[in-house]
DNA sequence: GCCATGCTGCTTTTT
DNA sequence: GCAGCATGGC
């Protein structure tokens, strides 16, 4: 029945895809979700979908919504879309959270409290406000790091809480709480967003505003969402926001693609669980599972799903494939890390030379970034090309976060942030102390510090009122100009670029401000628009709160002011003449979409196309990428599984995920490597083998090392016996000043990392080694995972059966062989 | 205002 | 082991 639907299919759009895909695409107009194995052809599948819905004339590209993670999984969407069928994609509603919610928001900027040119705090902005916050309060910076301060706000929103939702129960959470609140009153007062802000203002607007909220559920019919699984809390309920549960009236349907076992973003809030609360939530009738695989040969696949199938959580799916079994996986042991970058580099050399694979067709992976260091070392001398992911993206490196912190001054003076970033860079004679004034001047007037530099006096108020001219000037000569113009002379009256001309190691940042340069004429001519007109639209324009900046208007001022300006909405439904700048009406100028662009898209990591070189990156950075070759590197126990994760069941879990996805990136070849020691924390570490190795079907495996090598005298060579003399022997007096090796993130206060003695050069003396079976007095027996550092500095590591793994300083646990 | 030195902390990361 | 930062000296 299906079938014939499927060949009778007149459209070409759906014949190339098998069943499961077919019924994807071809769902009713009701939520679904749909579970995409890894290289089941997901994107296919959505971007089809959308354009059969298009073509069989069941929606027009206004009625279209798709949300993604990232601005590349976006940019993929609209570019795969355009190429199946001719329709204007700026119609539609495709981009990522951050920046479906920057359109909305920027098309209702009065409703939602923001002045129209707010800016976007990236994570390096929102760390400098807090800590100027911190500074203005006197917060007690060794209590409150700003850093955790950051994570603090940034969960609040994530969990949808202002601060007057938070849950107070100690004093330090009350400290924190109003200092989100100061926070919030900042950024406010500054015009400045962070991301969070973005999502957590959608979701208030839509909550609190029926008629917005009436607005775009009538309007979007068909919202899809890609890698649901990575979905936070406030992203789930902005979707239901946007939706609408069923029984609340609504018409529009999820499509929801997701896969579980590729979850590994819980650490920044992503929640799994919302696909089963999707599926409950929503009353979910069409579920549907990719299983057939494209990518890999059925060893690599068999090992992925033999590996995940040891996870107790999950919906439950296994890939398949109809080619052959594929070589063998290779596994691979070496005695140091070292070794197993020589080790690599010979390999690698070996697979283009001889096996014909190309060099950007084969990936390193590893568990952190701290390991790609000796990987590149080896790299390097052996003259072999490479390319490392993450890092600093271009938008983020410090010439061009300057340069773009006079072109935000420019839009928004009260921008204390960008302020802040270039009044004295480059030089021009305003110290610390003139700057204090300031702030305390502005605290005063309850104002920017732009504003409060006309109250200044002397020498330094004399500079202060030349810098604040300087950017006013700017704004006017640049009036009329285009963006190119207004870039290039910013560059040039700032004194920025001269300032780096005139430094030794200045060459690669002047080239940047060039590059910053081509980056906004690409911009300007890929998006289509040259003059800085500043036109708007006409419900926009003729309403009296749009002059200037409205900053004074409160949110729920805001709230009420809907009624007053109906135009805002309706009338523009199908959105077919909307560009992706004129934001469904609100015009911007080019500088202002390009300062949003620089801020959403902090640029790719410039993986340059032409380049043939062999690719490095986490894990991580990997998802959604596939290769032909992979290794994946450092497969230890503590490593990968990483030693934070693997102390709690979903710690655990993740960590095998992580490595289904690392596994399910290979078509071809695939290579686990790992070493008995690794340099870590500048300190030589005797690792086992992960025990995902162990986890992995046998018979797609191949040893090519010996299987149980060069573990069996680690560490044990140790002369005499224990419990005499050396580490045993050492008072407590001496491990006074231990403290937790981890910080906060270290729940277990036996956890000791000594302070640094002289290395001592006589062998462990405490009996303890790897493989051993020992006895502690509150955890009861463990064995013992790994030893690492001598005489104080010895630990060992000990997986205790009800207390889970633990790293115990020898000279100060109490540990007997048993 | 700039540079040197010392101290700390240390998984993964997109927007 | 090493980067990133803060502090302190000139």
């Amino acid at each position: 029945m299906l079938s014939d639907t499927f060949q009778n299919t007149s459209s070409p759009l759906l014949a190339q895809l098998n069943e499961e895909q077919y019924r994807a695409v071809a769902l009713p107009a009701e939520h679904a979700l749909i579970l995409a194995g890894a290289g089941s052809g997901k994107t296919r599948v959505l971007t089809t979908r959308i354009a059969w819905l298009l073509q069989t004339s069941q929606v027009s590209p206004g009625g279209i919504l798709a949300v993604t993670f990232t601005n590349k999984a976006a940019k993929e969407m609209k570019l795969r879309l355009q190429s199946m069928l001719p329709v204007n994609v700026n119609a539609m509603w495709i981009g990522t959270f951050h920046g479906l919610c920057n359109r909305f928001l920027r098309a209702h900027y009065q409703l939602a409290g923001l002045p129209q040119t707010f800016q976007i705090l990236d994570t390096q902005d929102q760390l400098s406000a807090i800590k100027r916050l911190c500074k203005q309060f006197n917060v007690d910076e060794d209590r409150f790091p700003p850093k955790q301060l950051q994570y603090f706000i940034s969960g609040c929103k994530e969990d949808g809480q202002r601060p007057g939702d938070v849950t107070v129960r100690d004093d330090e959470t009350r400290r924190k709480v109003e200092l989100y609140q100061l926070y919030e009153e900042q950024c406010q007062r500054e015009g400045v967003v962070d991301f969070g802000e973005l999502m957590l203002r959608s979701y208030e607007l839509l909550r609190d505003n029926v008629h917005v909220r009436e607005h775009y559920r009538r309007r979007f019919r068909h919202i899809l969402v890609d890698e649901f699984q990575d979905t936070n809390k406030l992203q789930y309920a902005w979707l239901k926001l946007l939706v609408g549960l069923p029984g609340e009236g609504s018409e529009g349907a999820i499509l929801a693609v997701g896969d579980d076992d590729q979850s590994i973003y819980a650490f920044r809030g992503a929640r799994v669980g919302n696909m089963a609360d999707f599926v409950r939530e929503f009353q979910v009738q069409h579920q549907i599972k990719l299983e057939q695989n494209y990518r890999s040969y059925s060893n690599i696949l068999d090992s992925a799903n033999h590996l995940i199938s040891h996870n107790k959580t999950r919906l439950g799916k296994t890939l398949r494939t109809t080619q052959g079994a594929g070589e063998p996986v290779r596994v691979v042991e070496s005695p140091s890390d070292f070794a197993e970058a020589q080790w690599l580099v010979e390999e690698l050399r070996q697979l283009v030379k001889q096996d014909g694979f190309e060099r950007k067709e084969v990936a390193l992976l590893y568990r952190s970034n701290a390991q790609s260091r000796v990987l590149e070392t080896a790299l390097f001398n052996a003259g072999f090309p490479y390319r490392v992911y993450g890092g600093l993206r271009f938008f983020e490196r410090a010439e061009i976060k300057h340069a773009l912190a006079y072109l935000r001054l420019m839009e928004n003076p009260n921008d204390d942030t960008s302020f802040l970033r270039v009044v004295n860079f480059p030089p021009r004679g305003i110290g610390a102390r003139s700057i204090e004034q300031l702030q305390d001047a502005a605290r005063v007037a309850g104002c920017s510090l732009h504003d409060a530099v006309s109250a200044t006096t002397g020498k330094a108020g004399a500079n202060l009122a030349a810098f604040v001219a300087m950017i006013d000037v700017l704004r006017e000569q640049t009036e009329g100009m285009t963006l190119r113009e207004i870039i290039d002379l910013v560059l040039d009256k700032t004194g920025l670029v001269n300032h780096y001309r005139a430094e030794k190691e200045g060459a690669d940042r002047v080239e940047n401000l060039e590059e910053l340069v081509n980056a906004a004429e690409s911009f300007v001519t890929q998006e289509g628009f040259g003059r800085s007109a500043v036109a708007l639209p006409q419900a926009l324009s003729q309403s009296p709160a749009s002059q200037g900046l409205n900053m004074n208007v409160t949110a729920s001022e805001a709230r009420q002011s809907i009624s007053e300006s109906p135009r805002l909405f309706g009338s523009r439904e199908d959105g077919d003449d909307v560009n992706e700048f004129s934001e469904d009406g609100v015009i911007m100028s080019p500088l202002a979409a390009f300062l949003t662009h620089a801020s959403l898209e902090a640029g790719d990591n410039q993986a340059q196309a032409g380049e043939d070189a062999v690719q490095l990156m986490t894990v991580h950075a990997s998802k959604g990428l596939e290769f032909d070759a992979v290794f994946i590197t450092g497969l230890e126990e503590g490593l990968f599984p990483h030693e934070n994760a693997m102390n709690d069941f979903d710690g655990l879990e993740e960590e095998r995920r992580l490595m289904y996805v690392a596994i399910t990136r290979a078509r071809k070849r695939l290579y686990l490597s790992h070493s008995q020691t690794r340099m870590l924390h500048g300190q030589t570490r005797y690792n086992l083998k992960s025990r995902f190795l162990e986890e992995l079907p046998e018979e797609c495996l191949k040893w090519v090392t010996p299987k149980n090598a060069g573990f069996s005298n680690l560490g044990s060579s140790s002369g005499g016996g224990f419990g005499g003399g050396g580490a045993w022997g050492q008072t407590p007096a001496q491990n006074r000043h231990a403290r937790p090796a981890w910080g906060q993130s270290s729940l277990s206060t036996e956890t000791y990392k000594s302070p640094p003695l002289p290395v001592q050069k006589a062998e462990p003396e405490h009996g303890i080694s790897a493989g051993k079976n020992v006895f502690h007095n509150k955890f009861g027996e463990g064995k013992v995972l790994a030893v690492e550092g001598t005489g104080t500095d010895a630990r060992a590591q000990v997986n205790f059966p009800r207390h889970g793994v633990k790293w115990l300083a020898l000279s100060v646990a109490k540990l007997t062989v048993v």
